[in-house]
DNA sequence: AATCATGTCCAAACCGCTTTGGATGGTTCA
DNA sequence: TGAACCATCCAAAGCGGTTTGGACATGATT
């Protein structure tokens, strides 16, 4: 059943039709009326491709997954920020299109969805460091909205983040006011812009108490179970090892504690933890009470934030860029609490 | 720059100039090589919008994720599952498209999708007992592949799958083997079809070896940590505890791993774990070694096979359904070892 | 009564491709 | 030499909508 077919059954034109389907003010209420009726009981749907055809609009919006060693995007954070931004989409008659690509084809995928009108705009994930993605879609022309920033990007540009800077500060301020005085950071990959601003809260915290960085207590991989447990392990193996570990996420908070429980040591007692909780719908920290103490912030929620930013610029196209910094909230677990005196810390209870 | 301009430009006709990027072979080779190179040097790329509205073919493939409060599918092993489709897709030219849509309207969506033509066929994730899709996508004529089965169907459809049954048969009879023979089964939710099937493995491998099966040592959740966490503690905590245990997934594992290390007791020595390992490229069961001994297949692969799968159906409507049946391979690691002996099990050695 | 505005509808162009049904000119073959 | 046959190209008709530019009553205005 198309539009012609209809307005045929009607003995209307598909003008008429179409307009009384869009709400144009030109056509009688009374025959309004009746084309919605007919057009529900023939159960008539516009053809997508038509309309986007006709219209010169993709209604879809594009995310591009780089996809190759550095896997670092398919990640749980991203299926749940995908979630937030869908519904979004949902909700206002947008589509979603996901490119998987290499890595050496993002850039030629972004011009493809550009010049070939796939998508009216773009998510651009997991910015680095100087990331050159902001400077070629400002130049194409594709409107897009960053999910974080780019550190040394000099052109403005559209982004919602979290104020992972202050996140990193406040837990490192939380830890220092328990007595812990060598904190562990199991981080991020650095050359992700995030975790650069992590870094940059936990050393501005730690400056501001006087305490000296040790790189031995600085690392900065993946975000694995493996490389939590790692990390935490060679930093419990130092001649003088920290009490306390901030972790780029819960998953690399359980390798944490896996280093930590595989000592015989408690979690919360004799080492605490801080992580950085994105509130995966799937991966919870905790029900009822926290099992880390975490700097919670939605993923979710900055999906749909960034998704109806989009739709927003799309809309509106010569509007100046628009940006939201999210604040993190901290939300104390079971996984911290003061600093083992000296001479009885590290050594299990047990022993 | 849109092929009326390049034709032209080029001094043919829109038609030549389309055969000739097309392939067809009404066009002299010489000229074929000047719009080839007419069309690089200008980067034309024909419109997208156009090419499905002329071809009637959406060039996209649908997956919709129904979002609310059972939450089950917006999980880790959706977004490597989307990653392996994904890769396929775009080496041959189709778009992903995603529709984050609430449950209730979850069948609307896949009437939407197909008479508006916004795609040419889906991906059913995560079904169920009974699964109503399947009847209603063949009823609509929407191609789709099914990843994994829906137990009750009594049409033919295809599908792709892992060996559910057999893979937690041959865990449970691993366990047995290490003379273990109370082991606790924490299991997805029962109404999943691969839960229930899981089931089935584990009961059939008890059965045969004669063992009763016992109500306690079964529990059935969503596959999250703290699920995990709770089923292994409550059983932990039974008069009569297992030596083993079961666990759905890779996160659910890390829960019941919590549960025992908070007992003081060893994974690997006090107490056996078995997890389904679905091979997360951000989530790998440890690196060299392997930290849970766990029944292993890749979504990732199967995404591939299963997007490969609807590209064949699509291209072939008329052909029979096909289905794929994948192993799952088990792989030993660090969490199992021989059944304590029952004097000394479940004593954490410290105490 | 002529003019004008208004409400309601339609024909036709258009979006940018593909594809059908020729047209044209040169070759080949009886 | 005329017919049949290629090889090569093009005009025009879709695909299924939207949108522009009227047409035609009807009622209000002067």
């Amino acid at each position: 059943m198309n539009l012609k077919e209809l307005a045929a059954k009607l003995g209307l034109s598909p003008t008429t039709v179409s307009r009384a389907l869009n709400g144009y003010p030109e056509v009688n209420e009374t025959t309004r009326e009746r084309v919605m009726a007919a057009a529900k009981r023939h159960n008539y749907r516009p053809n997508t491709r038509a309309i986007r055809l006709a219209t010169g609009r993709a209604l879809a919006v594009g995310h591009v997954i780089p996809i190759a060693t550095r896997h670092e995007i398919v990640n749980p954070v991203f299926a749940d920020f995908i979630a937030g931004a869908g519904e979004t989409y949902s909700r206002n008659g947008y589509d979603m299109v996901l490119s998987v690509v290499a890595d050496e084809t993002e850039e030629d995928t972004y011009r493809e969805l550009k010049s070939r009108g796939t998508v009216d705009g773009v998510i651009v994930h997991a910015p680095r460091l100087n990331d050159p993605r902001i400077a070629l879609l400002t130049e194409i022309g594709l409107p897009f909205v960053v999910h974080g920033r780019a550190t040394g990007a000099d052109i403005p540009y559209s982004w919602v983040d979290v104020n992972n800077r202050r996140a990193f500060q406040r837990a490192t301020e939380f830890l220092l006011d328990l007595g812990h005085n060598r904190i562990g950071l199991a981080n991020g990959l650095e050359f992700m812009d995030f975790a650069i601003r992590r870094r940059t809260g936990y050393t501005d915290a730690l400056a501001a108490r006087g305490i000296a960085l040790d790189p031995a207590l600085m690392t900065s991989d993946e975000m694995t179970e493996v490389s939590g447990y790692r990390a935490a392990r060679r930093m419990l193996d130092l001649p003088n090892p920290p009490t306390a570990f901030l972790a780029a996420s819960m998953i690399s908070g359980m390798g944490v504690r896996r280093a930590i429980d595989e000592r015989g040591l408690t979690m919360g007692r004799d080492l605490s933890v801080i992580i950085h909780d994105d509130d995966l719908s799937y991966m919870k920290n905790g029900e009822d009470v926290p099992i880390f103490t975490a700097t919670r912030s939605s993923v979710r929620e900055a999906g749909r934030i960034a998704a109806e930013m989009l739709l927003g610029i799309i809309a509106q196209p010569e509007t100046a860029p628009q940006s939201r910094l999210l604040e993190a909230e901290l939300i104390i677990g079971q996984s911290t609490g003061p600093a083992p005196r000296p001479e009885a810390s590290h050594v299990p209870v047990a022993l």
